[in-house]
DNA sequence: TCAATTACATACATCGACGAATGTTAGAGG
DNA sequence: CCTCTAACATTCGTCGATGTATGTAATTGA
């Protein structure tokens, strides 16, 4: 075929990228071949190869296409409020809808957890993942502690493990879902599930000593 | 070489095993080939071949010398007691500890999850794992309605949504652990972290309602 | 003791993927 | 109108991995 104008370039390597959320989240990455990306998009591998320098390069920008959930929900925690503590739990709750309603982010998150490997030419994207975990986890942190400010927790809180608990909390949930999609409603369930983990925010109740 | 006995095929087929565990640790499933893990075994291709009908048999042969943490929270979960509900809670931290301590656990279960891709083959591993999910969940729920039963938990406790979340919670941690090891002391954690998630199963308190 | 089998090692055939090199066409710029 | 270059397509060489086929020495059972 013939040369395009830039608009319809970008356009090709959208369909690339579209194609290797498809292609990645059927096959998976190591399982796909450049040749099987190329027949979704309607192109040949050629053009994959101008538009990326490899296969690695292919799978980094489908990555950036979409934010982790982690980093979504850090950037969205961090902004100033008189209710802190109901904000961690409305961004959760946003944070696990987009999980479930967006197919997009959908597909990609399956391809992270479950379609790729991380070893190797994989280790840019591991440590990404490593970075966004802490940086979220921070600000999970950050507005514990204005809970703890405001009077919305107790000042004996473990900040930094409860901040690490939530985490595990909502990675887990996800994580769950991504796995068996079709088990249960997670959009429609999400507050609930929220609402049930927030007690693990007050720190560990009389329970465990009533136990023994 | 030669013949060996019997004694030493099946130590030969064990250090295979061995072997698959390291270098599918570090090269990952489908970055690693099985010269590989011959070499790796200090013996050929033909060894492998030999014990294992090909790379996948292989696989889930090394899978199956240890046991999913949820399905040995499953088993010990369910025996009876007049402490359900601290009886998850030990059950759940020695899960932690064991994912934490033993090596060979360790390893296999960060290949299972962050070295391999569920697709194609590894399907069979697929159906296993949300198989053992799903039993994993259900013991929980009968800790759970044996602990309402007990009184030790509010009869209003949605079960099945309270057993999903713990469930979820558990394996957050596991993944998160397996993903940052040097970032913090499992074993040492353990049942502070659990401590802290325990009131969880009470169910959505107050907490949710105050904010608003 | 001797054949049959075990427990591997070695050799081979096949096949597919990657990446690079080259070919091709249509727009952009002068 | 002509050239140059962007945006691909096509072809090719190479290499590594899998699986199979064959070789072989020791062991075991009769």
């Amino acid at each position: 075929m013939a040369r395009k104008i830039r608009e319809d370039s970008l356009k090709t390597r959208a369909q690339l990228l579209d194609a290797a959320e498809e292609v990645f989240f059927h096959k998976g990455f190591s399982g796909s071949t450049l040749e099987d990306v190329a027949r979704a998009a309607s192109v040949t591998r050629g053009a994959i190869y101008w538009h990326f320098r490899n296969k690695t390069d292919l799978f980094m920008a489908m990555v950036e296409r979409v934010r982790l959930p982690i980093e979504a929900l850090a950037e969205a925690a961090c902004c100033e409020g008189k209710n802190p503590l109901e904000q961690l739990r409305e961004v959760s709750i946003r944070i696990l809808r987009e999980t479930a309603t967006n197919p997009r982010r959908r597909r990609v998150l399956t391809v992270i957890f479950q379609r790729c490997e991380l070893v190797g030419e994989m280790t840019e994207l591991e440590m990404r993942q490593r970075a966004a975990c802490v940086d979220c986890i921070g600000r999970i942190e950050q507005s514990l502690a204005r809970a703890v400010e405001v009077g919305q927790l107790p000042p004996t809180l473990p900040l930094k493990q409860t901040a690490f608990v939530w985490h595990a909390f909502l990675m887990g949930v996800i994580n769950h879902w991504l796995f068996s999609p079709e088990a249960f409603d997670l959009a429609a369930n999400a507050a609930r599930l929220v609402d049930q983990a927030m007690p693990m925010l007050q720190g560990a109740g009389g329970l465990t000593q009533q136990a023994a």
